[in-house]
DNA sequence: CTGTTAGCGCATTCAC
DNA sequence: GTGAATGCGCTAACAG
């Protein structure tokens, strides 16, 4: 069953007696402006019949559709909020923004969804993070349509026109210092290598920290992944001496290591203290509370869009930053307080 | 800056020395078969001018898009896992899905949504349990687009398809069926009003559970939001007798009580028993791990998608169920064992 | 202010 | 098999 043939500006342009380029003038403003009355009739036919502008044509015409894509990993936590609030700056911008999965950084689905949003003309692009990496993204992407990186860090300025970045080095790194000023000696980084880049920039930090923050420090890193985290904990409290400080993935590892904790009935923060990323709904809904760095989503949205659009309306570069860093901010819970 | 002018089939036929009909048949496949020189040729040609065919064009062209949008409340939780899920399974049929988050059941930004996929002329549409109601919903799908809704009852057929509805009233009944058996003679559900249609099927089998499994029991209803969840807990244990069961609006939710619980040094499961709903991470990653109601989300969006294309495809209705009820699976874990 | 006209890029008859 | 012609619905000059 083909689609029934929806109204046209033709069918309008008859209804209303008047030319179907006075129709498109009056439906979409901004150009020539028309008399009372003939705006009037225009609306009052183009309502009763139900007109609905068709996207594709006005866009074929045009060259410009008006619509942005976003490539994410997934869908959930972190990424479905910055795609929540993406959609909500790109609408306050005059544009929409089609959402697209890569079904955790699988470079063959960001391919396939690059490949189908360029398809679709849009006006530009925001992704995550791609795994797909330079090259394989070049090759896609040279079509001129502008890209903005959302935590991508040191791309080459060919490909994108810039990242807008989470401070996550710099929050674990800021970490240490808490935990240190907390008393803790011994500090270990429980990571989450399936995140990719995400995972390195707070690995970085977790390093960077401890260099800074006193290489006599006694630390770690592992991975959550396979981990057995209660195996972890107890080692980690026997072999080295207390409060140890943890500095999560995020804040579901974290609760994975608090539960464990609660569990082994190990006191926290009397032997253990944690800090999370993200300060998700668990951070703050746990017991106890769990310390962790919240995140400026509505900022950062906003400064990805804004990247992307002056993109398109200016062609002169304003020489603002290729790379915006936008910092963290911690909330201190219980998981740290003493 | 206009966007830079794409490669076209034009040029592609000039490149290889065909005409545009022919490219397009090449292109296409399906259609009418070239010979290997022909085809050899135009691929080549296209590969070389790194051609990527406009969908808007073909889309206004053949009057359909294999565009499918969704619009679900948000983009977190269980439905930005939908949505994922959604986006596979519309792959995999050969289709892509738009993905667009209304802002937590914001009708404004529903029917905003609404309107610019209609406008696209997307082939079909799945929603999840539209705020804007009936009439207003009748008033803007008119169009023949086909609708499919999630968890969507009771919907008028002359709006939706039909609809593929989890068993939310169903689980919460045989929640209290369980707590019984696990000797619980207090009851109560902690619902979230803000999740509407929702909260309702929820509250409904609570309800119907109460009748069900005795009307004896002394039960009650409360909201999770504004609740002061530890005044809470504290005067339900010392007015009724323990252990007390309560079945949580969903994981979340089950988890701040969980973690009131902890803090007051309520023991679970001896004074306190918990039902979540979702089987998220949280559920089996908090301690002790709540015994909740997984979702077959691949099954569900499988059902979905199916059903919209059957529309696509066959004109006869093949008889097949307007709504489909797709039974949770219930997983038991620490807060109801005894 | 309003109407005429010429595309936008592609799919699709229908001749050849 | 292949190509010329027509139209999808709309916008953007340009005339009037």
């Amino acid at each position: 069953m083909s689609k029934p043939k929806q109204v046209t500006i033709v069918e309008v342009a008859e209804a209303a007696g008047v030319s179907i380029a006075t129709v498109s003038n009056v439906l979409n403003r901004g150009g020539i402006r028309s008399s009372k009355e003939t705006i009037r009739k225009v609306e009052l036919a183009a309502e009763q019949l139900g007109y609905r502008r068709n996207t594709m044509a006005a866009g074929l015409s045009r060259n410009k559709t008006y619509e942005l894509g976003l490539i994410v990993p997934g869908l959930v936590h972190y990424y479905g909020k910055l795609a929540e609030h993406l959609q909500i700056e790109a609408h306050n911008a005059g544009y929409h923004l089609s959402v697209f999965s890569s079904g955790g950084f699988d470079p063959d689905i960001e391919r396939r969804n690059l490949e189908v949003l360029l398809q679709r003309r849009v006006d530009g692009l925001i992704c995550h993070g791609l795994a797909m990496g330079f090259e394989s993204t070049r090759s896609i992407v040279n079509s001129g349509t502008p890209l903005v990186l959302i935590n991508g860090w040191n791309w080459p300025e060919d490909i994108a026109l810039g990242a807008v970045n989470l401070g996550f080095a710099e929050a674990c790194k800021q970490s240490i210092k808490v935990l240190v000023e907390r008393g803790c000696r011994a500090l270990c980084y429980v990571g989450n290598k399936g995140s990719k880049v995400i995972d390195e920039q707070r690995r970085n930090g977790f390093t960077d920290g401890i260099l800074q923050y006193g290489t006599d420090l006694i630390h770690g890193i592992v991975d959550a992944k396979d981990l057995d985290i209660e195996a972890f904990l107890k080692s980690l409290l026997l072999r080295h001496p207390i409060p140890v400080g943890i500095v999560a993935f995020d804040d579901h590892v974290a609760l994975r290591l608090l539960s464990a904790a609660n569990k082994l009935q190990i006191n926290i923060p009397k032997q253990l203290r944690i800090v999370g990323i993200n300060n998700d709904y668990i951070a703050k809904h746990s017991f106890p509370g769990i310390s962790s760095w919240d995140i400026p989503y509505t900022y950062q949205a906003q400064m990805a869009i804004n990247k992307l659009l002056n993109k398109l309306s200016k062609k002169a570069e304003t020489g603002e930053d290729r790379e915006i860093e936008v910092p963290l901010t911690f909330i201190e819970r219980e998981t740290t307080k003493s």
